[in-house]
DNA sequence: ATTACCGTACTAACACAATAATACAATATT
DNA sequence: AATATTGTATTATTGTGTTAGTACGGTAAT
């Protein structure tokens, strides 16, 4: 698994959204192994502790769960999981608009902006 | 003036931002005094270290100015401060339209999801 | 001149995220 | 059975952003 880590924001949600975002999409089905909090934390180049962390919250939400001493696989819980990143991703749009809405863009102008954007 | 801050953010680059904002849309012009860094930090509900620092930060940026015990006054760079401000902007829609590729949207999807946006 | 306001500087404290380094317990592998 | 790998827990440390409090010196208004 590839990590695309912005590092000026939490390491650990970041991890919550992406491995959230695979389990959306199916990636990891039912009872599926994930990578160990070890093998996480080293090929994102993090802290063990802080994938720890992110998998124990994520554990709460239901998304995962743990087998102490086998792993982590992921949960029968797709739907769970799409439904936190639409969340996600009305959020974070909001949050985008919002910010270019202080900068005195119009809804109008972003939408513009963002429609006339190559990359 | 009025601040929109997000405190799940680092407040300081907010303040400067939202003041680089009204240089460049000619809220203040040349020479115009700003409101005093108590005033700001009592208004913004923060501290006076953060406005001082943000102050201090863009005075590096030579946007504003400061006369000892008179106050803060906007300088004569309306283009240094629209140049930034395009910058910001395309910063920012860059990380937002990164963070949603991320998310497993493609460029076209999420074009339309703006287009879409209602708020 | 006195008062009030302003920029400026400094130290301390706090909260948070992340790192570092262990250690222990349970499972899997051999 | 022995070893390696895994999850889990704990404590300490670091860095950063922010807050808090105080103090000093310059400017403006009365």
């Amino acid at each position: 698994m590839q990590w695309k880590l912005d590092k000026n924001r939490p390491i650990c949600p970041q991890i919550k959204e992406q491995i959230c975002v695979k389990l959306a999409r199916g990636d990891f089905k039912a009872h599926d192994k994930l990578s160990s909090v070890r093998e996480v934390a080293l090929s994102a180049g993090v802290n063990p502790n802080t994938v720890q962390k992110a998998f124990a919250e994520m554990e709460q939400t239901g998304l995962i769960y743990s087998v102490r001493g086998s792993g982590w696989f992921a949960s029968d819980n797709v739907e769970t999981a799409k439904g936190i990143v639409g969340a996600m991703v009305k959020i974070k749009t909001a949050a985008y608009i919002n910010e270019m809405q202080s900068f005195g863009f119009s809804l109008d102008e972003i939408k513009k902006y963002v429609e006339e954007w190559d990359a």
